[in-house]
DNA sequence: TTATACTAAAATCTCGAAACTATTCGAAAT
DNA sequence: ATTTCGAATAGTTTCGAGATTTTAGTATAA
């Protein structure tokens, strides 16, 4: 059972959603203890992930976490913008009853959720099912775009976008302004208005332009 | 002398030049005695090509140089239609004097090369010559935008564009209507008219969306 | 005190062989 | 003639040790 995929994919993981500090140095000898594995199979997942944007690495010096910057967020959020603006607009054209029903449905499964954490004590144990709800429904806006290149590179700037987000971003990134925000888009999709689509997109990520957001 | 990556950019720059048959297999062991390393030392190197799409890798069956397809040259296509027209435009805004004066620049070399081709007997000696300005150019059409990613984003769609091209492409795309074509966007770009600019990208680029281009 | 040079320790990078997996090819059975 | 099986070969992945480079610490000189 070749091991190297899952270093990779397990590290991927707890880049992006925040297992490792902002700048820590990842010594392929420390996680090699970890994976039970040698250095140089960690090793092969580092320079795959920093190739990824999501390990900085630099020659004879190791690999790192990316330090946060909040420049770097608002280029990430620009991105994001651009490509999910796109692939949506694409997938109003191309996709046709099946990508709504798929839509409406991905939406649903995050509105119970986010419900869910609106009325919850202990919001910390839905975290992860928000945002594994939360791709989701990002990616279904752009599933019928009909590009693979475009969703594969949407993947990787939401991922390295989720990667620098802070901590109190990351756990309270619910909050009810983006409840709201994921019903018009919805709304804006299905009723097949590429501008107000747009628009929307735009709204939703608005707040991530300024640079202005506080740590936890 | 760390020589991995001089593997990785020699490798990377085969790749994108046709240096390789398009779905050619890339053995470690074959290519390790070509740059007299060790098989593991070529297979980062690879793997950080996968990461980049500029090969395929599938575990246990090793790595291969991508396949051609006209879809996927269509989408690289969008891609860079989508990407130039934003960096021009965030360009036109920020860039000012400095910016306009290094378009002129590297299209004034650019078109000097395209000259010089034009009444060439053997074209074969002038390609990389061209090809390299033709980068330099299209780079420096985003140079200005202000957002590092986008530039990043840009020289990968970039590179897999390059390398899905055909023979022919590769070697005559120095056609007298892409001398006309990088005249319009300078003169565009110079004046300002971000629709303009916009219009006369996609007109350049279009040529690749039909899917109907031959191969030498 | 500040700067420089040297040394020891720690980390990174490369290597070649061993372990593992896929493929090929030919023999036996259908 | 075709299929199935298994051995032999070829190719891929992992490993740990050794070579190289960086970093940290200490001593010496300005």
């Amino acid at each position: 059972m070749p091991q190297e995929f899952d270093i990779f994919r397990n590290l991927h993981e707890r880049l992006v959603s925040g297992g490792f500090e902002h700048g820590a140095k990842l010594r392929a000898e420390v996680l090699r203890e970890e994976f039970d594995c040698s250095a140089s199979t960690v090793r092969e997942a580092l320079f795959r992930l920093s190739t990824l944007g999501l390990v900085d690495f630099q020659e004879q010096k190791g690999f790192r976490v990316p330090n946060r910057s909040p420049a770097k967020l608002i280029e990430l959020t620009h991105m994001r913008i651009l490509l999910e603006s796109e692939g949506a607009v694409m997938s109003i054209r191309n996709g046709g009853i099946r990508w709504e029903a798929k839509m409406t449905a991905a939406h649903h499964q995050l509105s119970h959720i986010e419900k869910r954490i609106s009325g919850a004590d202990n919001r910390t144990e839905y975290i992860e099912l928000w945002s594994d709800a939360e791709r989701e429904f990002h990616q279904t806006l752009i599933s019928a775009c009909g590009s693979e290149t475009l969703k594969e590179m949407h993947a990787r700037i939401y991922a390295m976008f989720r990667q620098q987000l802070m901590v109190s971003d990351r756990r309270f990134g619910f909050i009810s302004e983006n409840i709201e925000h994921h019903a018009q888009i919805l709304k804006a999709a299905i009723s097949g208005s590429e501008q107000m689509t747009r628009q929307k997109i735009h709204d939703h990520l608005a707040r991530h332009l300024t640079g202005m957001t506080l740590d936890a």
